[in-house]
DNA sequence: AGTTGTTTTTGAAATCATTACAAAATTACA
DNA sequence: TGTAATTTTGTAATGATTTCAAAAACAACT
Protein backbone atom coordinates (compact mmCIF):
# COMPACT_ATOMS: atom_id res chain seq x y z
CA UNK A 1 0.00 0.00 0.00
CA UNK A 2 2.38 2.68 -1.45
CA UNK A 3 -0.59 5.23 -2.28
CA UNK A 4 -1.69 5.44 1.64
CA UNK A 5 1.20 6.08 2.62
CA UNK A 6 2.68 8.78 0.29
CA UNK A 7 -0.77 10.26 0.80
CA UNK A 8 0.18 10.38 4.44
CA UNK A 9 4.14 12.05 2.90
CA UNK A 10 2.57 14.65 0.63
CA UNK A 11 0.20 15.97 3.54
CA UNK A 12 2.97 16.11 5.92
CA UNK A 13 5.16 17.91 2.71
CA UNK A 14 2.39 20.02 2.45
CA UNK A 15 2.05 20.89 5.98
CA UNK A 16 6.10 21.76 6.29
CA UNK A 17 5.98 23.21 2.55
CA UNK A 18 3.45 25.79 4.73
CA UNK A 19 5.38 26.69 7.45
CA UNK A 20 2.67 24.12 9.57
CA UNK A 21 3.81 21.68 12.43
CA UNK A 22 1.94 18.60 11.41
CA UNK A 23 0.76 17.32 14.75
CA UNK A 24 -1.41 14.43 14.10
CA UNK A 25 -4.97 16.22 13.80
CA UNK A 26 -3.18 18.09 11.44
CA UNK A 27 -1.70 15.81 9.37
CA UNK A 28 -5.06 13.83 9.27
CA UNK A 29 -7.29 16.77 8.29
CA UNK A 30 -4.78 17.77 5.70
CA UNK A 31 -4.88 14.32 4.57
CA UNK A 32 -8.42 14.22 4.37
CA UNK A 33 -8.46 17.30 2.37
CA UNK A 34 -6.14 15.66 0.03
CA UNK A 35 -7.93 12.61 -0.65
CA UNK A 36 -11.65 14.04 -0.66
CA UNK A 37 -12.72 16.65 -3.59
CA UNK A 38 -15.52 17.03 -1.79
CA UNK A 39 -15.43 20.48 -0.52
CA UNK A 40 -16.53 19.27 3.16
CA UNK A 41 -17.86 21.51 5.61
CA UNK A 42 -16.14 21.35 9.26
CA UNK A 43 -18.99 18.52 10.44
CA UNK A 44 -18.02 16.73 7.55
CA UNK A 45 -14.59 16.17 8.55
CA UNK A 46 -15.51 15.95 12.25
CA UNK A 47 -17.70 12.81 11.50
CA UNK A 48 -15.44 11.28 8.76
CA UNK A 49 -12.84 11.47 10.87
CA UNK A 50 -14.09 10.34 14.31
CA UNK A 51 -14.44 6.73 13.77
CA UNK A 52 -10.54 6.80 13.33
CA UNK A 53 -9.49 9.20 15.56
CA UNK A 54 -12.34 9.43 18.17
CA UNK A 55 -10.66 11.53 20.88
CA UNK A 56 -10.68 14.38 18.09
CA UNK A 57 -12.39 17.51 19.06
CA UNK A 58 -14.67 19.94 16.85
CA UNK A 59 -12.57 22.95 18.27
CA UNK A 60 -9.53 21.69 16.95
CA UNK A 61 -10.81 20.55 13.50
CA UNK A 62 -12.30 24.60 13.48
CA UNK A 63 -8.90 25.67 15.26
CA UNK A 64 -6.75 23.62 12.42
CA UNK A 65 -8.80 25.12 8.89
CA UNK A 66 -7.90 28.35 10.64
CA UNK A 67 -4.79 27.76 10.57
CA UNK A 68 -4.64 25.72 7.29
CA UNK A 69 -6.19 28.24 5.63
CA UNK A 70 -4.26 30.93 7.45
CA UNK A 71 -1.16 29.81 5.49
CA UNK A 72 -2.50 29.01 2.51
CA UNK A 73 -2.48 25.47 2.32
CA UNK A 74 -6.04 24.63 2.06
CA UNK A 75 -8.64 27.18 0.64
CA UNK A 76 -11.91 28.30 2.63
CA UNK A 77 -14.88 28.71 0.03
CA UNK A 78 -17.50 31.21 0.96
CA UNK A 79 -19.33 30.30 -1.88
CA UNK A 80 -22.39 28.55 0.75
CA UNK A 81 -23.08 31.30 3.13
CA UNK A 82 -24.60 28.97 5.73
CA UNK A 83 -21.60 27.30 6.15
CA UNK A 84 -18.07 27.66 4.98
CA UNK A 85 -16.10 24.95 3.02
CA UNK A 86 -12.90 23.86 2.53
CA UNK A 87 -10.88 23.10 -0.38
CA UNK A 88 -7.15 21.03 -0.35
CA UNK A 89 -6.88 21.99 -4.05
CA UNK A 90 -5.25 25.56 -4.04
CA UNK A 91 -4.47 26.02 -7.64
CA UNK A 92 -6.98 28.54 -9.38
CA UNK A 93 -10.09 26.92 -10.14
CA UNK A 94 -13.89 27.71 -9.89
CA UNK A 95 -16.83 26.32 -8.56
CA UNK A 96 -20.41 25.29 -9.15
CA UNK A 97 -23.05 24.76 -6.46
CA UNK A 98 -26.07 23.44 -6.28
CA UNK A 99 -28.88 25.36 -4.98
CA UNK A 100 -30.96 22.17 -4.35
CA UNK A 101 -28.60 19.41 -3.39
CA UNK A 102 -25.61 21.76 -2.56
CA UNK A 103 -23.36 19.88 -4.20
CA UNK A 104 -19.85 21.95 -4.98
CA UNK A 105 -18.28 20.90 -8.59
CA UNK A 106 -14.99 21.79 -9.84
CA UNK A 107 -15.34 24.24 -12.75
CA UNK A 108 -11.77 24.43 -14.77
CA UNK A 109 -11.24 27.57 -15.53
CA UNK A 110 -8.55 27.44 -18.16
CA UNK A 111 -9.85 29.82 -21.38
CA UNK A 112 -12.16 32.03 -18.27
CA UNK A 113 -10.56 34.95 -17.83
CA UNK A 114 -8.70 35.05 -14.77
CA UNK A 115 -7.92 39.00 -14.91
CA UNK A 116 -7.61 40.21 -11.44
CA UNK A 117 -8.82 43.87 -11.28
CA UNK A 118 -5.77 46.43 -10.64
CA UNK A 119 -7.08 49.45 -8.28
CA UNK A 120 -5.63 52.08 -6.27
CA UNK A 121 -8.92 51.27 -3.91
CA UNK A 122 -7.53 47.72 -2.69
CA UNK A 123 -4.92 44.56 -3.15
CA UNK A 124 -6.34 41.82 -4.18
CA UNK A 125 -5.48 39.00 -2.26
CA UNK A 126 -7.80 36.06 -3.03
CA UNK A 127 -10.38 35.14 -5.93
CA UNK A 128 -13.63 33.45 -5.58
CA UNK A 129 -15.61 32.67 -8.78
CA UNK A 130 -18.94 30.85 -7.79
CA UNK A 131 -21.63 29.77 -10.18
CA UNK A 132 -25.02 28.67 -8.56
CA UNK A 133 -27.96 26.83 -10.03
CA UNK A 134 -29.18 23.14 -10.79
CA UNK A 135 -26.70 20.38 -11.22
CA UNK A 136 -27.78 17.63 -13.32
CA UNK A 137 -29.12 14.79 -11.26
CA UNK A 138 -31.47 17.54 -9.22
CA UNK A 139 -32.78 18.79 -12.93
CA UNK A 140 -33.39 15.15 -13.46
CA UNK A 141 -35.10 14.80 -9.92
CA UNK A 142 -37.30 17.57 -10.98
CA UNK A 143 -38.31 16.52 -14.03
CA UNK A 144 -39.42 13.19 -12.34
CA UNK A 145 -41.33 14.96 -9.50
CA UNK A 146 -43.22 16.83 -11.78
CA UNK A 147 -44.16 13.65 -13.92
CA UNK A 148 -45.25 11.67 -10.31
CA UNK A 149 -47.41 15.02 -10.01
CA UNK A 150 -49.30 14.58 -12.84
CA UNK A 151 -49.00 10.76 -12.65
CA UNK A 152 -46.83 9.55 -14.76
CA UNK B 1 -38.03 66.88 -2.91
CA UNK B 2 -38.71 64.74 -6.50
CA UNK B 3 -35.93 62.51 -5.49
CA UNK B 4 -37.47 61.26 -2.28
CA UNK B 5 -40.54 60.26 -4.24
CA UNK B 6 -39.03 58.92 -6.83
CA UNK B 7 -37.08 56.55 -5.26
CA UNK B 8 -39.92 55.40 -3.44
CA UNK B 9 -41.90 55.44 -6.82
CA UNK B 10 -39.02 53.79 -8.20
CA UNK B 11 -38.58 51.00 -5.27
CA UNK B 12 -42.54 50.54 -5.81
CA UNK B 13 -42.03 49.83 -9.78
CA UNK B 14 -38.74 47.66 -8.95
CA UNK B 15 -40.89 45.37 -6.72
CA UNK B 16 -43.93 45.05 -9.06
CA UNK B 17 -42.14 44.27 -12.10
CA UNK B 18 -40.68 41.44 -10.35
CA UNK B 19 -44.03 40.04 -9.19
CA UNK B 20 -43.62 41.05 -5.94
CA UNK B 21 -46.54 42.55 -3.84
CA UNK B 22 -45.52 45.75 -2.38
CA UNK B 23 -46.13 46.10 1.53
CA UNK B 24 -44.71 48.63 3.44
CA UNK B 25 -42.21 47.12 5.08
CA UNK B 26 -40.64 45.37 1.37
CA UNK B 27 -41.48 48.79 -0.10
CA UNK B 28 -39.16 50.36 2.36
CA UNK B 29 -36.39 47.49 2.56
CA UNK B 30 -36.33 47.87 -1.37
CA UNK B 31 -35.92 51.26 -0.72
CA UNK B 32 -33.05 51.17 1.28
CA UNK B 33 -31.02 48.71 -0.91
CA UNK B 34 -31.69 51.16 -3.69
CA UNK B 35 -29.96 54.00 -1.71
CA UNK B 36 -28.03 52.28 -0.13
CA UNK B 37 -24.89 50.41 -2.31
CA UNK B 38 -23.39 49.52 0.77
CA UNK B 39 -24.02 45.91 0.78
CA UNK B 40 -25.83 45.79 4.41
CA UNK B 41 -26.57 43.17 6.23
CA UNK B 42 -29.62 41.95 7.53
CA UNK B 43 -28.75 43.61 10.96
CA UNK B 44 -27.29 46.80 9.06
CA UNK B 45 -30.80 46.83 7.34
CA UNK B 46 -32.89 46.48 10.65
CA UNK B 47 -30.81 49.03 12.84
CA UNK B 48 -30.91 51.75 10.12
CA UNK B 49 -34.86 51.32 9.46
CA UNK B 50 -35.61 51.17 13.03
CA UNK B 51 -36.23 54.84 14.22
CA UNK B 52 -38.39 55.34 11.47
CA UNK B 53 -40.53 52.06 11.61
CA UNK B 54 -40.60 51.35 15.00
CA UNK B 55 -42.55 48.02 14.66
CA UNK B 56 -40.35 46.50 11.92
CA UNK B 57 -39.59 43.36 13.42
CA UNK B 58 -36.37 41.51 12.29
CA UNK B 59 -37.55 38.32 11.08
CA UNK B 60 -39.83 40.48 8.72
CA UNK B 61 -36.39 41.42 7.20
CA UNK B 62 -35.57 38.21 6.76
CA UNK B 63 -38.65 37.24 5.24
CA UNK B 64 -38.77 40.13 3.06
CA UNK B 65 -34.84 39.77 1.70
CA UNK B 66 -35.91 36.10 1.36
CA UNK B 67 -38.55 37.48 -1.06
CA UNK B 68 -36.93 39.77 -2.65
CA UNK B 69 -33.51 37.32 -3.52
CA UNK B 70 -36.26 34.63 -4.63
CA UNK B 71 -37.64 37.38 -7.24
CA UNK B 72 -34.19 38.38 -8.65
CA UNK B 73 -35.29 41.72 -6.93
CA UNK B 74 -31.83 42.03 -4.92
CA UNK B 75 -28.75 40.04 -4.92
CA UNK B 76 -27.73 37.98 -1.87
CA UNK B 77 -23.68 37.99 -1.76
CA UNK B 78 -22.17 35.08 0.20
CA UNK B 79 -18.29 36.60 -0.37
CA UNK B 80 -18.35 37.13 3.50
CA UNK B 81 -18.53 33.37 5.03
CA UNK B 82 -20.38 34.99 8.77
CA UNK B 83 -23.19 36.68 7.57
CA UNK B 84 -25.25 37.66 4.15
CA UNK B 85 -24.78 40.67 2.31
CA UNK B 86 -27.59 42.24 0.12
CA UNK B 87 -27.23 44.51 -3.22
CA UNK B 88 -29.46 46.40 -4.67
CA UNK B 89 -27.94 46.87 -8.00
CA UNK B 90 -28.52 43.55 -9.72
CA UNK B 91 -26.26 44.91 -13.55
CA UNK B 92 -23.87 42.01 -13.60
CA UNK B 93 -20.96 43.28 -11.63
CA UNK B 94 -18.02 41.93 -9.54
CA UNK B 95 -16.83 42.63 -5.33
CA UNK B 96 -14.09 43.18 -3.64
CA UNK B 97 -14.01 42.37 0.58
CA UNK B 98 -11.48 44.28 2.72
CA UNK B 99 -10.44 40.94 5.24
CA UNK B 100 -9.52 43.79 8.08
CA UNK B 101 -12.21 46.13 7.85
CA UNK B 102 -15.31 44.04 5.96
CA UNK B 103 -15.94 46.94 3.54
CA UNK B 104 -16.97 45.48 0.24
CA UNK B 105 -16.50 47.79 -2.82
CA UNK B 106 -18.19 47.14 -6.16
CA UNK B 107 -15.94 45.99 -8.74
CA UNK B 108 -16.92 46.85 -12.57
CA UNK B 109 -16.14 44.27 -15.21
CA UNK B 110 -16.63 45.76 -18.47
CA UNK B 111 -13.48 44.03 -19.80
CA UNK B 112 -13.27 40.91 -17.19
CA UNK B 113 -14.60 38.55 -18.98
CA UNK B 114 -18.21 36.83 -17.85
CA UNK B 115 -17.43 33.75 -19.28
CA UNK B 116 -20.44 31.58 -18.08
CA UNK B 117 -19.55 28.23 -18.08
CA UNK B 118 -20.90 25.17 -20.41
CA UNK B 119 -21.39 22.03 -18.59
CA UNK B 120 -23.41 18.79 -18.90
CA UNK B 121 -23.53 18.48 -15.20
CA UNK B 122 -25.10 22.10 -14.45
CA UNK B 123 -27.21 24.99 -15.65
CA UNK B 124 -26.00 27.90 -13.82
CA UNK B 125 -28.51 30.71 -12.67
CA UNK B 126 -26.01 33.06 -10.91
CA UNK B 127 -22.57 34.21 -11.08
CA UNK B 128 -20.86 35.80 -8.23
CA UNK B 129 -17.40 36.65 -8.37
CA UNK B 130 -15.39 37.95 -5.28
CA UNK B 131 -11.94 39.67 -4.48
CA UNK B 132 -10.76 39.64 -0.83
CA UNK B 133 -6.98 41.40 0.36
CA UNK B 134 -6.47 44.68 1.74
CA UNK B 135 -8.32 47.90 1.11
CA UNK B 136 -6.22 51.64 0.66
CA UNK B 137 -7.45 52.64 3.99
CA UNK B 138 -6.27 49.38 5.97
CA UNK B 139 -2.83 49.41 3.88
CA UNK B 140 -2.34 52.58 5.31
CA UNK B 141 -3.47 52.29 8.48
CA UNK B 142 -1.40 49.20 8.75
CA UNK B 143 1.62 51.37 7.69
CA UNK B 144 1.18 53.57 10.40
CA UNK B 145 0.81 51.02 13.18
CA UNK B 146 4.36 49.93 12.02
CA UNK B 147 5.22 53.28 12.31
CA UNK B 148 4.34 53.61 15.24
CA UNK B 149 5.45 50.55 16.44
CA UNK B 150 8.61 51.68 15.04
CA UNK B 151 8.44 55.18 17.19
CA UNK B 152 8.28 57.27 14.02
C1' DA C 1 -69.53 49.04 6.99
C1' DG C 2 -69.39 43.86 7.89
C1' DT C 3 -67.78 39.02 6.82
C1' DT C 4 -64.63 35.92 5.43
C1' DG C 5 -60.42 33.99 3.63
C1' DT C 6 -55.61 35.01 2.41
C1' DT C 7 -51.26 37.22 3.01
C1' DT C 8 -47.96 39.47 5.78
C1' DT C 9 -45.93 40.87 10.00
C1' DT C 10 -44.48 40.17 14.56
C1' DG C 11 -41.93 38.53 18.77
C1' DA C 12 -40.47 34.67 21.27
C1' DA C 13 -38.29 30.40 21.33
C1' DA C 14 -35.40 27.00 19.05
C1' DT C 15 -31.58 25.75 16.18
C1' DC C 16 -27.17 25.75 14.10
C1' DA C 17 -22.48 27.29 13.14
C1' DT C 18 -18.82 29.40 15.19
C1' DT C 19 -15.91 31.39 18.93
C1' DA C 20 -14.08 31.95 23.63
C1' DC C 21 -11.99 29.96 27.25
C1' DA C 22 -9.35 27.41 30.56
C1' DA C 23 -7.72 23.01 31.78
C1' DA C 24 -5.29 18.84 30.12
C1' DA C 25 -2.15 16.70 27.00
C1' DT C 26 1.63 16.79 24.05
C1' DT C 27 5.89 18.44 22.28
C1' DA C 28 10.41 20.94 22.11
C1' DC C 29 14.54 21.33 24.00
C1' DA C 30 17.91 22.47 27.74
C1' DT D 1 14.42 14.59 33.49
C1' DG D 2 12.37 19.55 34.00
C1' DT D 3 10.33 23.34 32.26
C1' DA D 4 8.27 26.31 28.89
C1' DA D 5 5.71 26.61 24.67
C1' DT D 6 2.34 24.65 21.71
C1' DT D 7 -1.64 22.10 20.73
C1' DT D 8 -5.80 19.72 21.84
C1' DT D 9 -9.97 19.13 24.22
C1' DG D 10 -14.75 19.83 26.19
C1' DT D 11 -17.91 23.07 27.68
C1' DA D 12 -20.04 27.32 27.71
C1' DA D 13 -21.13 31.57 25.30
C1' DT D 14 -22.22 34.05 21.21
C1' DG D 15 -24.40 35.40 17.00
C1' DA D 16 -26.92 34.62 12.89
C1' DT D 17 -30.75 32.42 11.15
C1' DT D 18 -35.08 29.62 11.29
C1' DT D 19 -39.34 28.06 13.26
C1' DC D 20 -43.69 28.90 14.78
C1' DA D 21 -48.18 30.45 16.11
C1' DA D 22 -50.73 34.43 17.05
C1' DA D 23 -51.91 39.21 15.61
C1' DA D 24 -52.46 42.53 12.07
C1' DA D 25 -53.22 44.01 7.46
C1' DC D 26 -55.24 43.25 3.18
C1' DA D 27 -58.47 41.73 -0.59
C1' DA D 28 -62.84 40.18 -2.27
C1' DC D 29 -67.47 40.07 -1.71
C1' DT D 30 -71.99 41.50 0.44
MN1 LIG E 1 -12.41 22.94 -5.65
MN1 LIG F 1 -22.53 45.54 -5.53
ZN1 LIG G 1 -28.15 19.08 -7.07
ZN1 LIG H 1 -10.30 47.83 4.99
Amino acid sequence: MISKTTTVNDAKQHLIDHGIRPSVQRLAIMKYLMEHRTHPTVDKIYNDLRPSMPTLSRTTVYNTLEVLVEHDAVLELSIDSHTSHYDGATAPHAHFRCRRCGAIIDVDMKDLALATPESSEFTVEHVEISYTGLCARCINDNNQDNNQDNNL
